[in-house]
DNA sequence: ATTTTATGTGTAACCGGTACCATATACTTA
DNA sequence: TAAGTATATGGTACCGGTTACACATAAAAT
């Protein structure tokens, strides 16, 4: 491989020409242009990214941390992110924290003896004094879903509590009268919110009470046993909203098992969009999450955070938009959009 | 940041016993390591990784490039490469081909400037002069599913042909007798297998004519169309054996739509073990790769390989098996196990 | 005519490590 | 006793870029 000097010598100019016609900053005549194209071309010469990124600190690499990318939501966002990233001309290292913040730190570690240039989390360990430290020490974080108290950094998250009132307007909507809820691990955000919806939406209503909301995991087992727990406790429930899509299958397979059938007897609706909604039988109404588009626009605001172009951090509440599919179909309920 | 230099001269000692000290190289006596340790705990030391990428021309960093991480059969390959890659000190830069080639070189001239240690390879698309050329430039290179010609690399794969063998024998000792088969891209050697392990256990039967067979394009798109096709030509199919777990799905999808009840009158059996197989109704059976363990394997074969421990390149079979699920359960069959 | 300003290029320090080579002492071994 | 070897450490070139600074010339402004 050859190396600035190598073109140097070649094009009988000092290198520092070179690296100025290499990144374009300062002067360079047009003559000189040729003959540096010339010698490049001819020893086919590729700066090295490794020195570059000693001699200017910048590595135009970015990391992902996500909980894991085996679960059905990520792979999605990391391909918007990995789509973003690599039209800027960034590369991006992939890491699974599994929510674990010894794990999360571990990583941390070794990003910033790499001079990673900026960070996107899409975990839900990290406290906020992590963040800000990060920050302090410069490097730009952007994270998903989750808000650390002191603003350190950009968010992208979706309206997760409007979500949850559509879902359960969606229900009512379809002529549902007991809607019973699986809520999430209360350490996410997310479930939190999800589960604050819900409440609003429902606790008006005569029917309700707080044993209508049963904890899950949001993972498929977790809403197998809390569907079939649920409906033990309460066999009146005509609809469940499950906290996230793979509870809301785990939800389907229970009912399925129990012999009860979707959506004649109890309706499903899940919340994030994932690909699995649209090949469970019956399909699975969900609050979709504009994943994709979520992940996209994290990696945009992380390269202009590192860019420099970035005014101020900000948090971004992406829409969620219901989208009704045959697990919540029924009879006597009238279409809703 | 405390740099190497700032160290020796804490310590009293020169940068070379420092660089001896980290890495175990040379001698250094125990009082002096004493002191070296003390003068990195005080200024919280930490090498700098890409300061030794320079100097060393090793970085820690793998890259993985498969076609898309949002099909569901890469999330859990990625998922254990990531895994071994991070248990011996390497980090994973993750890449999106989409089996295009462009994209592929475009990466690895990127991953090249960046001193990258080695590249595993779960494309299609890449040549087998390009993989040559990677090794001989010095680049460890581990391919998924692919025999370059020249065997210039090592690969890891499963075996297709038995797989599809076990899948016909399978549905046969479930009282199918007219087995069609969806096959994928005749560019993917797996595809390509799989159909001729199906021809293989089919050939010598009665019924068999190559009618039977018909392209689908892994996605569950092509999988719909071709079971709308494949029972408009032969309505009287018992069974379709799909190349892969998307297009089984898509059969799965297909059939419903058409009021055909599956297993009763068709059965399916999709390739792969991709976690969607278990969320349909019915659940699907298929002959699962082990997904995670290819991962893990590919990703230790080029650590090895990086790190010169690796006696010789070798191609990697790994056995599939079975996995019997309703989708192909019928009443006049006998379990298979 | 003189001072600015814009243009163009080279020298060399620097980024933060690694590793080769030289040097020195303390033991072995022949 | 001389040579050989294990132990211990330092000096410094090198990896391959970037960039501050110095210097030189030509054109524009005063």
């Amino acid at each position: 491989m050859a190396t600035i000097r190598d073109v140097a010598k070649l094009a009988g100019v000092s290198v520092a020409t070179i690296s100025r016609y290499l990144n374009k900053s300062g002067y360079v005549n047009v003559e000189t242009e040729q003959k540096i194209k010339k010698a490049i071309e001819a020893l086919n010469y590729e700066p090295n990214a490794v020195a570059r990124g000693l001699a200017g600190k910048k590595t135009n690499t970015i990391a992902l941390i996500l909980p894991d990318i085996s679960n059905p939501f990520f792979p999605e966002l990391a391909r918007a992110v990995e789509d973003v990233a690599s039209m800027y001309g960034y590369t991006v290292i992939l890491c699974n924290s599994d929510d674990e913040g010894v794990k999360e730190k571990s990583y941390i570690e070794v990003l910033k003896k790499k001079y990673i240039d900026g960070i996107i989390f899409a975990s839900n360990t990290l406290d906020s004094a992590d963040v800000e430290q990060m920050t302090k020490k410069g490097i730009p974080v952007v994270c998903l879903d989750r808000v650390p108290p002191k603003q350190s950094c950009s968010v992208v998250r979706s309206k997760n509590r409007e979500g949850a009132k559509l879902a359960v307007e969606h229900l009512l909507s379809m002529g549902c009268r007991k809607i019973a809820h699986i809520y999430g691990p209360q350490e996410f955000i997310t479930a939190k919110e999800r589960l604050v919806g819900y409440e609003e939406a429902v606790k008006h209503l005569d029917w309700y009470s707080p044993t209508f909301t049963i904890q899950g995991d949001f993972r498929i087992e977790g809403g197998i046993r809390a569907t079939e727990l649920l409906l033990e406790r309460h066999p009146d429930v005509d609809a469940i909203f499950a906290g996230n899509d793979l509870m809301a299958v785990g939800a389907l397979k229970a009912l399925h098992r129990m012999g009860v059938q979707v959506p004649g007897q109890v309706a499903v609706c899940g919340f994030d969009g994932i690909g699995m909604t649209e090949i469970t039988q019956p399909e699975l109404t969900t609050v979709a999450q504009p994943i994709y588009e979520m992940g996209a626009l994290v990696s945009r605001i992380l390269i202009k955070k590192i860019e420099g172009t970035l005014e101020a951090d900000q948090t971004y509440e992406l829409d969620v938009t219901l989208v009704p599919r045959e697990s919540t179909l029924r009879r006597n309920g009238h279409e809703s959009s």
